[in-house]
Parts: C-alpha cells; sequence; structure tokens
DNA sequence: CTAGTGAGTGAGTGCATACTCACAAAATCG
DNA sequence: CGATTTTGTGAGTATGCACTCACTCACTAG
C-alpha cells in the first residue's frame, strides 16, 4: 500500500479508477440495468479493458452493487449536508430538504440508477442492499426533520415517482396528463 | 378461421394460448424483467416449447409488451369497472376507487411488471406503451373522480411506492421504516 | 376417404457476453 | 541498480440464449 508516493502518477490507484468507473457506470446501467448492461458498455465507458474491470469488480453483480450503494450514499450524504447547513445558518430544515430534493431529481442517472437497482432486486444481495438503503435513508430523514409517518411515507412515494418520471422522459412530454404529474407546485388550485 | 367448430377441443386456439401465455409471463416477467428473463422460463412457465412461443409472439420484445399492455389493462379495468358499481349503487366514487386500489396492490404480479416495464423504457417501444397506458390511466382517474391535480398526483406516486414495496417485499420487514412505508392508513395523529 | 390447415415440437445455429489467463509496462522498494 | 508489486491489456473460452427450420400430429372441409 503506496503512502508516502510522489504526487506525479500516470497510473491511477485502484480506488481511484474504481470510483472513475462507478460515476460513468451509473450512467450505462441507469439505462438497462443488471441484466441488460454488459460489462463491455461499462468498460468502454469508463475507457479501461473489460479484463482490468473484472480486476476492479470481481463480479458484475457486485460492480451494480457497487453502484447502487454510491446511488444511495449520493442521495444521503445530499440531504445530510442541507440539513446541517440549514441549521447552521438558522434556517428550517424542512426548506433545506426540500431544496436538496429538487437538487437531486435534476440527476437523471441517479433517478434511473435507483429504479434499475428495484428492478433487479429479485437478486437477493440487490434487495438487501436496497433495503439497508432505504433503511438508511428513512431514518435520517426521520431524524433530521419533524415530519409526521404519512408525510415521510409521501415523501418517498414522490420519490419513486420520480424515477419514473425520468425513465419515460416525461418532462419533455407536453400534454396534460404528463403536466400534471411532474408539477412540482405545493399550491393547490380548485 | 374455424368459427361453427363442435366444442370438444384437445388443442387449443392460438388466441387462448396466447392469453394463458400472458398470464404465467406476468409472474416469471415480473422477477427479472425484460433483459433478465430468459424466453426458455416463460415458455417452461406457460407449458409450451420455446418454438412455439416464437410462433405466439414473434419477437421477445413483441411479448414483453403485450405483458405490459395487459397489465395496463387489467389495472383500467378494475378501476372502470369499481367506478360503474359505485356509481350504479349510488356510493361515492372515491371509496370505490380506494377499495379497486387496495384490491390492485395485492397482485404482487402486477406491481413487479410495471416496475419492470419502467426499468425497460430505454426501449422505445416499451416507453412508448408505458406512456400510453399511463396517459390512458390518468385520464380515466381524472374523469371518474373529482379528484384535484394534486391528489391524481399523490395517487400515482403512491401507485409508485407500491411497486418498490412489492419488488423489495416490504410486507414482510417488521422493522419500523419498513412499517411506515407500507402503512395504508388515512389517519395522521401527531 | 383425401387434402389442407393450423397447433405444436426437437434439434439445432450463431452470436453475445461473463469471466480468465498469460503477459507487458509502470511504479516502488531496498 | 535489480526485485517486487501494481496498473493495465489482448486474446481467448465456454456458456447462455434469441431465434429458426424441418418436421409431426390433431382437426376440419369437401
Amino acid at each position: 500500500m503506496p503512502v508516502s508516493s510522489t504526487p506525479t502518477r500516470t497510473l491511477s490507484t485502484a480506488e481511484q479508477r474504481r470510483e472513475d468507473v462507478l460515476r460513468v457506470a451509473m450512467k450505462v446501467v441507469g439505462e438497462r440495468g443488471l441484466y441488460g448492461t454488459p460489462t463491455m458498455d461499462v468498460a468502454r465507458a469508463a475507457g479501461i479493458s473489460q479484463a482490468y474491470l473484472f480486476r476492479l469488480f470481481p463480479t458484475k453483480t457486485e460492480l451494480f452493487l457497487a453502484v447502487i450503494e454510491r446511488s444511495f450514499r449520493r442521495v444521503h450524504d445530499t440531504f445530510v449536508e442541507a440539513a446541517a447547513n440549514a441549521r447552521r445558518e438558522g434556517e428550517p430544515v424542512e426548506k433545506a430538504i426540500g431544496q436538496a430534493y429538487t437538487d437531486l431529481i435534476q440527476d437523471r442517472d441517479l433517478l434511473l440508477t435507483q429504479l434499475q437497482g428495484q428492478a433487479a432486486a429479485s437478486e437477493p444481495e440487490v434487495r438487501a442492499a436496497l433495503r439497508d438503503g432505504f433503511k438508511t435513508l428513512f431514518e435520517m430523514v426521520e431524524r433530521e426533520t419533524e415530519a409526521t409517518p404519512l408525510e415521510i411515507q409521501q415523501f418517498f412515494a414522490r420519490g419513486m415517482l420520480c424515477n419514473v418520471i425520468a425513465a419515460l422522459g416525461l418532462d419533455d412530454v407536453e400534454e396534460h396528463w404528463a403536466e400534471v404529474l411532474t408539477s412540482a407546485d405545493a399550491d393547490e388550485d380548485c
């Protein structure tokens, strides 16, 4: 384990590479999921050989799991940071969370990754990772906000709706039904 | 096209077979989706040869599309029927829809099929079928109920949450977070 | 009966793809 | 410097799977 190395380096460390791979893997895997994405596509997108991809992640499933975990971590960290900021500034945490939320749903890859994870939940390891991710997320929201159980449920429900909005590309559909489903307004007119 | 045939028949008509196949296909396809489900599995589950499966559905994608359409049709018809019944009995349509809803979410295969459809939405034909299904569903709900746009949005959002609850099997998880997410209560205590 | 049609299959074919291995070159260590 | 570790690859292999083809058999019309 090289620790005291010179900063000039043309090769990456494996850890760095893994991180790079995961970032681009979220794009590729988000489209077609665990079963539909050839490892070759991931390798190509990451700019490495397929052989080396398999050295970084010994199995396709493990790569997929890492993608999912990264996806959850991103959501989690974003919320925690927003809440911490709000608290430090003396602003309402609810608002901050709301803002973090609208930031996150801009990230199409993130939403698609979530969806693909759920679709592969028949794989026990994947299901376990998803349950764990949701549990952590849930408890964080419960801890950081004053929201009631019903509100939290609605919060997550809305998140799931965002996933399918991303998958169907409803943002670009200019029809009444699509606009109602995608609308983010809090006001309710009769 | 045999129309005036005797009712004793050991072979099925192709139409009948197709329907049979779709019914069992919802089970199989719901687990692993378009890319993850070998056609052989569907054929075996339906009790026919793979060769004949391909005569009934010329391509795997077309089979998948048929599954999705069937899935949407089931949801649609259930709601329409419930609404019609309620109206005939002079009962509130909202309640009837709510009841139809809780009936539908008992059908795990149906929910999983929906989720798998969404996960395969990068396939243009699939995406088109999903958009069409949602549009039809949306307009039906809008027509049959008095719900506000926000309510309709929440209605669909909750449907999406049900899909992932089914996928993760949260009904069987006896932990606080899972219970809150799966709870169907309308009452909100402080 | 015979001829024709539609249900149904066994046994492939060819290609995609998860995973491996033998090897090269760069970095680091002593 | 040479020895060792670590990043990285080209060229496989073996299996799984979508789709095909040449058939057989059940049924019906005439």
